[in-house]
DNA sequence: CCTTTCTTGTGAAGCTTTTCACAAGGCGCC
DNA sequence: GGCGCCTTGTGAAAAGCTTCACAAGAAAGG
C-alpha cells in the first residue's frame, strides 16, 4: 500500500528523517545493504517500527537481504522533499541566529539561507558570510522577491507573531520557530516549534521531582 | 488521583512546561486566575487537554473560577523540578555552544552553566562570560568535582558517544544532545535529543513532497 | 437562602501509534 | 534444483493518547 495521501504521523516523518541521516553514515562506511534491525539500532528505535514506517510509502526492501542503502536513501530524500534545495530566510540575528546560519548540517541537507533580517539598525547592512543583513521593515516585500519558502525565526517572543504574519503574507508556508510563544497562522501554513527550555525541563522532570533542594 | 508514580507521558510533560511558560506571562500581565480554556489557547492545545494534564498530578483548580495563576505556577515548578537550580555543563563550544551558553531563558528557568569544555587547544583556557573553557580531557573528573547534573552536548557527531560515556561515568544522569547521533546510555540516564535538521525536514515534508524542482 | 452561571475533574469513548507474530519471498550453498 | 536461512511486509492485537460529555462544586447576585 504505497500511501502518499494517507495522513502520515509527525513522529513517523521524524523517524524517516533520522533514517535518512543514518543511511548517509552507512553509505560513507561503504555498506551496500542494511537490515531493518541495524537501521533501528542506529536510529534508536525498533526493527518493526522501521519496517512499518517505510511501508507507509512503499516496499523498498528485499526479503532475506534488507534494504539497498543508496536506493533507500534516494527514496527517503524524495519522500521528505529534500532532493531539491529549499530557500530559507533567517529573521533575528542574535547569537542563536548566527549559530544557525553557520550550522553545517542545514546546507548539507539542501536548506540554503538566502536572506537574513534584523530590526537592529546596528546590524542592518552588516555582512554574515555571503549575506547582508536586511532591515526587518522590508521583510514582507523582500521575502516575496527573494522567493523564500521557509523562515527560521529567532526573534524575541514579543516580535515573533508580527514577523510570522508578515512572512505568511509574503507567501511563506513553513516556519521554524525558536521564540517561546505559540504562533497563530492560517491553515496551509506549517509551524514547527523548537523549544529548548522545554527540552531541559523534560530532563529536569525525568531526573526526579525527587527534588532535593540545593 | 494525584499520581506521582504513574508513568506520565513525555508529551504531557512537554505541555506542562509550556503551561509554565504561559503562566509566567499571565503573571506579568497581572492576571490572578486563568481558565483551562485561556491556558489552552495560549499554549496551543485544548481545554480538555489542559485539565487532563493537570489532573495527572492533582486538583489545582477551583470550579467556576479556574486556576490561581501564581499557585499553579508554583505547583508546576515543583512538578517539573525547576523550583531549584540545576548545575549544567556545556561540552563543545562552537557557535551553537556559545549561543546556548548565553541563552537567557535557561538561566531564567533555573538552569545554570557551571562549566564549559572543549578539546581544541586554541579554546581551552579562554574565557566565556564568567567561565573558563576547560580541557575535554579532564571532563570526567572535572564534572564530578563540579557536581554537574546535566550536560549539554554540542560536539561533532564523532565525539558525542565518547563524551556521553565520560559524563555518565562522572555521575551525570541527564544529557541534552545536539549531535546528530543516537547516544547509548545505561538505564537511569536520560538523553533528550535536539534534532534541528529533523525539524526542518518535517517542514520540508509538510510543504508537499509535491516536489517541484527548482 | 436559592438560583444562575461558570468551570473543573474525570470516566468512558474514540482514535492513533506501536508492537507482535508470521506468511511470503529471495539468496546462496550443497 | 532443492533446502535452509534470513529478512521483509503486514494484518491483528495491544498500548497509549486525546477528545467528549457531564456531574459536581463554587461564586455571585438577588
Amino acid at each position: 500500500m504505497p500511501a502518499s495521501l494517507h495522513k502520515v504521523s509527525d513522529s513517523a516523518i521524524r523517524r524517516l528523517s533520522i533514517y535518512l541521516r543514518v543511511l548517509g553514515g552507512l553509505e560513507r562506511e561503504g555498506k551496500e545493504t542494511v537490515s531493518s534491525q541495524v537501521l533501528a539500532d542506529r536510529a534508536g528505535t525498533t526493527a518493526a517500527q522501521v519496517r512499518k514506517d517505510l511501508s507507509l510509502f512503499g516496499s523498498f526492501g528485499k526479503r532475506g537481504l534488507g534494504y539497498l542503502v543508496t536506493t533507500l536513501r534516494d527514496e527517503l530524500r524524495g519522500i521528505l522533499g529534500v532532493s531539491r534545495t529549499w530557500r530559507v530566510a533567517l529573521v533575528g540575528i542574535g547569537r542563536m541566529g548566527a549559530a544557525l546560519l553557520e550550522y553545517p548540517h542545514f546546507r548539507a541537507r539542501g536548506f540554503e539561507f538566502v536572506a537574513v533580517y534584523d530590526s537592529d539598525p546596528e546590524k542592518v547592512g552588516s555582512r554574515r558570510g555571503m549575506l547582508t543583513v536586511e532591515d526587518a521593515r522590508v521583510l514582507e516585500e523582500s521575502l516575496r522577491e527573494t522567493g523564500v519558502e521557509i523562515v527560521v525565526l529567532t526573534v524575541p517572543a514579543g516580535a515573533a507573531q508580527e514577523v510570522a504574519d508578515a512572512a505568511v503574507r509574503a507567501g511563506v508556508r513553513g516556519i521554524m520557530n525558536f521564540a517561546p510563544v505559540a504562533l497563530k497562522v492560517p491553515p496551509g501554513v506549517r509551524v514547527n516549534a523548537v523549544r529548548l527550555t522545554v527540552e531541559l525541563e523534560v530532563l529536569s522532570f525525568s531526573l526526579g521531582s525527587v527534588a532535593d533542594r540545593d
